[in-house]
DNA sequence: ATCCCATAAGTAAACGTTTACACAAGAAAT
DNA sequence: ATTTCTTGTGTAAACGTTTACTTATGGGAT
């Protein structure tokens, strides 16, 4: 019963091979009659075409394949339902692949394991590869189309999705100023990341560029976790210039920044307002504070895209003209900014 | 530069395809001398071994396939969690196939195509197929092996991981009852589901065996989505006999039954108790109410335990005794369950 | 009557691997 | 001196499809 193949089903209804195909694909002609007899050798044997054959002789396998880590971390919730919607809507097949952490070594494996004709594309979030790592895994001249997220490695010549940290974090502040705040500070990330590196020139430009002066010590630097949001935020209030508005790197440092403006006995955000910026990691501790305002990644869009863009690629047969897109951010306004109360 | 194969290989380092393929799986004799000339022609080459080729002579493809819908929603945290963990323990890639809501047509497609040998095994949460259906596009015969988590289809002998939801339930009133409620009321939610049937009766077992009465109203079936929770909520409130503890058939119905409580006035718990059953279905808007009291499915463990049972079985080559597990809950105690003050 | 085209069906060659088998050479054991 | 074992290499047959090519038949247009 198990593992029918195609000349099982020839043999049952005496055609041959080629028109047991034909009928199977729906392509090329044949008559009713042998179709019927075909269909119902496939209806007793419970035959399922094999696929590897298929891809093999295809040289195609119509599925997409996505690499993440901590695929539950509910950070991806956005980018998930862009790519579900994405995948619920066209024709390819579209199959995860999540490695814990920053366990690279599985990263390298899920790549080189696709990029060997599993999927005829593959897009990837983020990645802490560098582009030898890469390019041992995927080459980019491969037949497998490529998309990276957030992810601009410079060796690797393929499509990209990108937001625009730098114009997220200058709109954030300009959104600030534009409350009546001039004492803004920020607690920056882990500085050996690009996206922090690129929401700390956010501010700074944007600070620079409408006049305002980067007080004593309101420049924070998060070391270890987002935990230590808390502590940052502490020494921010301890100043005696203390600013009247914080931008934090991401919103689960602004959490924190939040419990301990609470915690010291101040309202949020009518003694002092705090920002962040939608890069939620997973929390384990339930957050009970005001709703954050904060900077909105279009992430469900980014994952939408990536998927449909390659699909069009691929229907097209030739990927030489690499995409390459920075999608702006949005502010979304809730519950911990005001003007400030002077 | 795109697609070197095993053949360039051979012809570049001027040894036969046989050698190549020793030196590539590291498998059988070959000397030194060969294999370095052979790895040389690698490295130059970028080559990538076809995965089709490969599983298509070997039959199997070392990968397991899992099949959920709505893999973004936060109910999953858990089961991705468990899921990621047995993944990055064992040698076999483990991918991801998501259909949106109850897009059976989606499921099938995703079920026909991973068995067809692209995974040598497919794990399955829930699935609104039929017996039919699924043998549509699985044979249990067939050389995938499966495994079907919350669904115990009958037509269909494979491995199968359970949750006990009427002990679930069950312990739920027996814990009420150990704080001293005997007034326990039970909102229970679509009944044409199983989950929520067994539920419904693990409620009136407990009922029946402790010898306590469900009174009149005390019984509210969910119309329409766990919203209606609110309005099912205030039915009981209304009641001359009401109840001081409500059992609920889920956790989103339970939190808009907290709400339902707040809003008329009550406190939570000292006036009215409150638990659900951990089934966090995506709540569009935030919850602010008190930690649910809750009974809590093994999900992390039933993740692990799918894809290791499923590596084991595939290690040993024949899969004909098929796994049946039934797991049992735990109550988690939080914030919305206490004594009745009467 | 001839030619062409649409329909129908079969034969056989791919696709890129793995692997059973054959063969050889040298070393060790008889 | 013969056998046996280990190491090393190559040849060719699979694996299950798709598809280019070939052949045949019956009609419609010339």
């Amino acid at each position: 019963m198990s593992n029918v193949t195609i000349k099982d089903l020839a043999k049952l209804s005496g055609v041959s091979l080629a028109t047991v195909s034909r009928v199977i694909n729906q392509k090329g002609y044949v008559s009713q009659e042998l179709s019927a007899k075909v269909l119902r050798a496939v209806e007793e044997t419970g035959y399922r075409p094999n696929q590897a054959a298929r891809s093999l002789v295809q040289r195609r396998t119509d599925s997409i394949g996505v690499i993440v880590h901590n695929l539950h971390d509910p950070f991806f919730y956005d980018l998930l339902r862009g790519f579900e919607q994405a995948a619920a809507e066209i024709s390819y097949n579209v199959l995860f692949a999540s490695v814990l952490g920053g366990d690279t070594k599985s990263k390298e494996k899920y790549l080189q394991y696709l990029s060997g004709g599993v999927v005829d594309a593959v897009v990837m979030y983020g990645s802490y590869m560098s582009d030898e790592e890469m390019l041992r895994c995927a080459s980019p001249s491969s037949s497998v189309d490529y998309m990276l997220i957030e992810n601009d490695i410079q060796g690797f010549k393929c499509n990209k999705l990108l937001i625009n940290n730098v114009q997220g974090a200058y709109s954030a502040v300009e959104y600030l100023m534009g409350k009546g705040h001039t004492d803004i500070a920020h607690i920056c990330g882990n500085p050996n990341k690009k996206v922090t590196i690129d929401r700390l020139n956010g501010y700074l430009a944007a600070m620079r560029d409408k006049g305002l002066e980067v007080q004593d010590g309101y420049l924070q630097q998060l070391s270890a976790d987002y935990r230590n949001g808390y502590a940052r935020m502490k020494s921010l209030l301890a100043l005696k210039n203390r600013p009247t508005a914080v931008f934090c790197s991401d919103d689960a440092i602004a959490s924190y920044a939040v419990r301990a403006a609470l915690d010291a006995g101040l309202r949020v955000p009518e003694d002092i307002s705090i920002m962040g910026f939608d890069f939620q990691t997973n929390l384990p501790e339930r957050y009970r504070g005001p709703d954050l305002t904060t900077v909105k990644q279009p992430l469900y869009q980014i994952g939408f895209d990536s998927i449909t863009l390659l699909a069009g690629q691929l229907k097209k047969g030739r990927f030489d003209q690499p995409e390459r897109k920075v999608y702006d951010t949005q502010i979304v306004e809730q519950e911990t900014v005001c003007g400030p109360c002077r």
